[in-house]
DNA sequence: CGAATTTCAGCGTGACTGAGATTC
DNA sequence: CGAATCTCAGTCACGCTGAAATTC
């Protein structure tokens, strides 16, 4: 078992009153503190509801993309690109899924520094039960109306245009 | 380097796009891809701003509680139990916060069991310092007005309820 | 005795750096 | 040739499980 799950009062509301007693303004602090709390407990639950399929969420993603995909085949750099991982990282990634039989990776012919990733049928079999199960668990998220889920995102969204996670519309580079 | 760090769009946005023409409904993945990639963007920024301080956030939070608490000084337990982490996590920060100095172990005289970790001189230096430094970063959360920032807080306090993260008013256990 | 606390060994995951091989 | 793409080796941090040691 974890540390006890429970304490009496809630560990961030405590956080940010004692941190202004002593630093001062918290608002960034506590919604720091969450964010990383969250993202711990959504994953958790997450890759709990994938366990049966053998695959982590940061995995499943990368099914999803090729799924999405015209061919259900893209080049390894484009994957990391849209998932913004690290090269090696899809590398992993996309070697243990290999491993599993769910993609099957070939040189592309086009260009033969590419490697595709192509999924395989008992890949996208999986991608749509896993799928399936995510979306029966409301991927984990629970507790808040759509129209509070959408102003999630869009404050979420607000934090990564700032942060140049994508480019501003009409944004020159 | 890593990959491109720039698309001309946004990922989510178009993987959101792309959600609702394979499965339906796609905020609550939107939400969840959101999160994950925000706390990676966070955490990387914070990370480097303690690099010269040579302590990730994780460790930097130790030193904060232990910061907070009367003594200077809390056993592991109760620091596991706060941040929300797993003991043997505890036993690992406290390790390398030990071998930089920043706290110092000893037995708790009052119950054997126990080991109490004490913010040193010198750790408490570096929370002033680190402290300083993230606080003039705005703790990497820009992009939102304070009253957003209050909202965004409130938004994923109010998930964190749902999923049983602390107990609510009134809740009997 | 059972329960609590901490530690250790070990596994899995993922991020990253730096270096190489291959191809364009 | 330089640049792009992928891979490999190795490091590091972290979360977890399971088991042991100690103390209450």
């Amino acid at each position: 078992m974890t540390t006890d799950p429970r304490l009496p009062f809630d560990p961030i509301d405590r956080a940010g009153t004692l941190w202004e007693s002593h630093f001062g303004e918290s608002s960034q602090m506590k919604v720091i503190t969450s964010v990383m709390r969250v993202q711990q407990l959504l994953l958790a639950e997450l890759d709990q509801r994938l366990k049966p399929f053998d695959i982590t969420f940061a995995r499943y993603e990368v099914l999803v993309l090729l799924t999405f995909s015209k061919r259900k085949s893209l080049p390894l750099s484009k994957i990391g690109e849209r998932l913004m991982v690290h090269p090696t990282s899809v590398t992993n990634a996309i070697q243990r899924l290999e491993a599993q039989g769910l993609v099957q990776r070939l040189t592309d012919p086009e260009d033969g520094r590419r490697t595709l990733a192509t999924l395989t049928p008992e890949g996208r079999r999986l991608t749509k039960k896993a799928t399936k199960v995510l979306m029966d668990a409301d991927f984990a998220l629970t507790g808040l109306s759509p129209d509070e889920e959408v102003a999630l995102y869009g404050l979420l969204r607000q934090f990564r245009a700032s942060a140049g996670d994508f480019p501003y519309d009409g944004e020159v580079t």
